[in-house]
This record gives structure tokens, sequence and C-alpha cells, in this order.
DNA sequence: CAGCTTTTTAGAACCATTATAAACTAGTCT
DNA sequence: AGACTAGTTTATAATGGTTCTAAAAAGCTG
């Protein structure tokens, strides 16, 4: 199993279900947005046993951690995560809350003047709000 | 009073509720971030009497909906909003969950290339996270 | 396999937010 | 001012995403 060294290197054990998921995650062509509760209903879709959602959020939680998963500042009740952990942005549709991936390259760069001390930046994170 | 064609023009009555939340909100000098959670507290310190959670929210989100008040895209339990209605940005304090002002000029122009049609751009956000 | 630790699980608990329905208030009309 | 109507406030319940818990199950080491 080629996510069993994953798992290990996050100091996971491999377990059935962390492998389930990591299939469900990362053994897709494209990355993907998602919710714990789209992520779920994947899971019961696509798998024949239940995994329960404490493994589903602890998982989740535990890869995001390791950087395997990143999460997206949105305005929602639910927390959106993203499989594209490369360095990128994100549209962002109000109508139907769905997400779209911007890459850097259609932002420009971005060069923050103002300096915190004692702070160092660790991420920037650009949400374009989109409207009909 | 000063907020009441504030109110009226935002399509809300000028209640003693409200007028008292508007002292709170835009009678200061400088501007300030706060979740629902924090302004309620701000209401039990500073007033005597009690106003509910319920119109907390509802006056809040009128706000927002108008203008008068902006959301703030954090991941957090919590939702997070800005009297700083001014096109700008943030820093977001991983440490203790703060938020500091990002003045537009101190990220530079961002141009968004990619478009997405049949959507319009309704606003551009940048979050900065801080560690230390 | 035995023994020990980690993980999974169902369900309860938690907490921010939203909905509800009754009491109250503002604005308007006479 | 009195009374009517629509909007508002309030306490409380309901909702829903997320976290906690304790017991059962599975993984790991020797």
């Amino acid at each position: 199993m080629k996510y069993i060294e994953k798992l290990r290197n996050s100091g996971l054990r491999p377990t059935k279900q962390r492998l389930q998921i990591c299939e469900l995650l990362f053994d897709t062509e494209k990355t993907f947005h998602f919710t714990i509760n789209e992520l779920n209903q994947k899971i019961k879709d696509k798998i024949d046993n239940k995994i329960s959602l404490a493994t589903i959020y602890n998982t989740v939680h535990a890869f995001e951690k390791k950087g395997y998963l990143k999460q997206i500042p949105v305005n929602s009740n639910q927390t959106y995560f993203d499989t594209n952990i490369t360095d990128h942005h994100h549209f962002y549709n109000l109508k139907d809350g769905k997400l779209i991936d911007l890459e850097k390259s259609d932002v420009g760069p971005i060069n923050i003047k103002k300096k915190i001390d004692g702070k160092k930046i660790k991420s920037i994170e650009v949400l374009v709000k989109l409207e009909d």
C-alpha cells in the first residue's frame, strides 16, 4: 500500500479506516475541496463498511496538522479542506458555496510590506468572492 | 441621535437596543474586530440593561448585510466581524486568534488574472497567518 | 499468542448560531 | 392622546457542526 509510508511518516498507524480515507482523498486525478460532511457522504457511497464521524474528524485533522491537507478560510458554518496543498488561492462562489482554485500565477506576487515584530508569516491566503 | 439616520437608511427602526449597539460599535476612535460573544460581553460591561443574544445577532447581521460591518474569513469556530469597512486585509495571529489590520497599501495591488464567466468579483480578501 | 497501546465507535456533550412564539414597542392615523 | 398595525425584543428551544468519552476492537512488540 502506497499510503502506509505516508501515514507512518506522519506518526499515524496505517489502519484500515485511515487507508480507506487516504484512497478517497489522495487517490484521485484532480485535487478537490471538501467539508467533513461531504467526505462522510463520499465514504458512505464508495465504501462498504462505515467509518465513524469521530474517526473522520481525527484523521482529517491529523493530515491537516501534518500538511497533507489544507484548511481554507471561508465564512461558513462548515470547515472547508483542500487536497491541493500547493501554494494557491481560491474563488468562493457565494451563490452555491463552492470553491474554485486560483493558481498563484493567476494572482501575481503579493508583497506584504508591513511587519509584525517577533512574528513570521506562515501563509498568505487570498479569497476572491464571486457574485452574479 | 446620529445613528437614527444610519439605521433608517438601512431599513432598520431606531430602537433603544439598536442605538446602544451602534454606540458600542461605531462611537469609537478606532475600528476594531469582534465576535458576537465579545460584543455580548462588552454590552454586559458597558450597558445597564441587557440585550438578548437574538437581538445582537439580528442587528449585527443587518449591519453586515447593509455594509456597515464586514465579516472576516478566518478558520475559527466563531465568526469575526470588523467595524473597519474600508477595503483592507488582515494578519491573523495563530497564537492568540487576534486579528490585525493590514492596509491595502501594505499589500499592494492584487490583479486576479483568471475570470469565471457569468461571475463578478465582489471582494478580494487577503489573510496573512502569523506564527512565532 | 500475551500483553499493552492506540484506534475506532456510538453516543453524549458542547457551543455558536438560528428559529420560535409571545410580549412589547414604534410609528401612524384619527 | 388612544388605538391599530407592523416591526422588534426576548427567553427559550432547536439545529447542526464539532469535540469528548468510555468501552470495544485492532495493531504492535516480544
